[in-house]
DNA sequence: ATAAGTTCCGTACCATGGTACGGGATCAAG
DNA sequence: CTTGATCCCGTACCATGGTACGGAACTTAT
């Protein structure tokens, strides 16, 4: 059973971002058993949850959902949910990737000529 | 000449929008002739730069930093933003890959039992 | 039992990139 | 010369994802 300050830890946030997730509902808030309220496992694994599906590009509403699902069991949804995700994300890359290639091309030819126009400008 | 209305739909953005590039200094408010202010060809090379230099990643604090150096003429300052951003597109994309590769593979064993646990949850 | 360190809680604030509102000025058409 | 559309300007508000503050309660070590 830990206090906040280690599940925050653990879980490599702050102290202060376990209450925002609190507030979003995302964490649970376990009652204070004489003063002090406790995290167990359960609460570090959806925190841990919660940082990896961040990574994956999900906001903290669609992680909500996700959460709320592991709950319910819906796959279906959960499916679904993953598939719009990768689809987005293949998109950013496809537009980072665009980006990408266009500003390499701008930097060589600003290298070119120093006395010439830089086309990143 | 154009008006602000003009000019935010030539660069198809909002009025508001343009505004809120003035007051961040990356477009000047050209002087009331007579009751309204005029945009020139100039103006809406800017704001298309911003737009590009957006889709590209760079962030406003970013791009005033490159309009000021058009003005300047400093391509080695403007190389190596570039190349920062080149370096920092190539982290997200990574990243993003990874995240879509095992979104992609949890989507995949979700499916598999629909039983058994989803993955993603 | 006292001091230092945490926790609790409400509330305020931050950055980023806009978007909206309201009242007065100005402009273009009929 | 009036009406409707724009413009101007200050100010407020929005979403997202946190971060900070301050005072009271609680815990831990000495």
């Amino acid at each position: 059973m830990r206090t906040i300050g280690q599940l925050a830890k653990s879980g490599g946030v702050g102290v202060e971002t376990i209450r925002f997730y609190q507030r979003k509902q995302l964490l649970n808030t376990p009652s204070r058993a004489g003063g002090i309220r406790r995290y167990g496992d359960e609460d570090l694994r959806r925190l841990r949850f919660i940082r990896k599906a961040q990574t994956a590009g999900f906001s903290l509403e669609e992680i909500g959902e996700l959460l709320a699902l592991d709950a319910g069991q819906d796959h279906a949804r959960a499916r679904e949910l993953a598939v719009n995700r990768i689809a987005r994300l293949d998109e950013q890359i496809a537009e980072m990737s665009r980006a990408r290639d266009s500003l390499t091309r701008l930097a060589r030819d600003c290298a070119g000529d120093p006395a010439g126009p830089c086309p990143i400008l």
